[in-house]
DNA sequence: GGTGGCTTGAAACTCGTTCTCAACCCCAGT
DNA sequence: ACTGGGGTTGAGAACGAGTTTCAAGCCACC
């Protein structure tokens, strides 16, 4: 389903990723095109294991290590954005034209949602100085239950921990 | 240096570990209590391997099995908050009386600083409304440089990938 | 086409964290 | 105090994401 989103500057995207390589003398190899051109015509924030499984399907066959080592060539040229929202492993967006945002995530579906605000901009450097800090860069998560999932079950999100028989002293 | 903060409500948080214990019908062993005591009288933020360090210093053993397993029932119980400051692994704090807070983590030296802003915990609700989204939680962390370090040569601060003879193509 | 050096891939390895399970301890009841 | 039962503990195995190793392979420049 979810319908094709407007497609990213992918293709820039490419681009710049093979000037970077060209203009640090870097091999341009099969698969660290596959991967690249993978993350980039993706709007999700994949896993390796989505990468993985994307060139699966592609027929591509890449091994772990690669993707691993290509993952951290494109975050390193700026390409690529790490995340990490506490699932145990990490994700990887790619870095598009639009400005740094932040990212809401529901706790139930694990659905993302991506949003800018200019006061957080500008407080997140205000708060820094504040307290002697040179901004390098900062990350905002709010955790939470998107609207669709609010609707199914009341929802419990963890906390049962109560011992079952619990209550009498 | 860094002379020891005036202690928290250490006692308190001790004692609210007890009772929640109590009201749970959970057994108060000796590893919980020396667990939760180490790090309700503790300023920093601990990971677990500081934590058996602690334990260790104080002739006290307990396999890690037991932290973990402590550790997440402290969290649950709400006195303990986790944090993962990208350093893959976890620390924890206590959750002292004082209100939410964020952190600034100083890239060079580790160093983490906490502060709080009014105006974030009210834009963080205002941001998840606007999206549909019910708040659960968030996280604000700055990453930067701290004002000593910037003292100390001009930190490079990774970002140093060219290979080696770049430069001609 | 040859050649040198970086890249690749499979597997071993690291390390934080979790699981397993037999022995053990807490604690309520007596 | 003593006992019994059920949760807890600890050592080690297991797990999983991510990294390293190293021989074989490929890119790019000649």
């Amino acid at each position: 389903m979810t319908s094709p989103p407007p497609k990213l500057d992918a293709a820039e995207l490419v681009e710049g990723f093979r000037g970077y390589m060209r203009d640090h003398n870097l091999p341009l190899t099969h698969q660290r095109e596959a991967i690249a051109s993978a993350l980039f015509h993706s709007e999700e924030h994949l896993s390796v294991e989505d990468i993985e499984a994307i060139l699966r399907d592609e027929n591509v066959h890449v091994g772990k290590a690669t993707v691993y080592r290509t993952l951290d060539l494109l975050v390193r040229a700026g390409l690529v954005d790490e995340h990490d929202f506490g699932e145990g492993f990490k994700r990887f967006e790619p870095r598009s034209a639009r400005s740094h945002h932040e990212h809401l995530i529901c706790l139930a579906c694990g659905k993302v949602v991506e949003f800018t605000s200019e006061r957080i901009e500008r407080m997140k450097a205000l708060i820094a100085d504040e307290h002697g800090f040179r901004h390098h860069h900062h990350r905002l998560d709010i955790y939470g239950v998107c609207s669709e999932c609010q609707g199914r079950a009341a929802v419990t999100l963890e906390r049962s921990h109560d011992r079952p028989g619990g209550g009498s002293r």
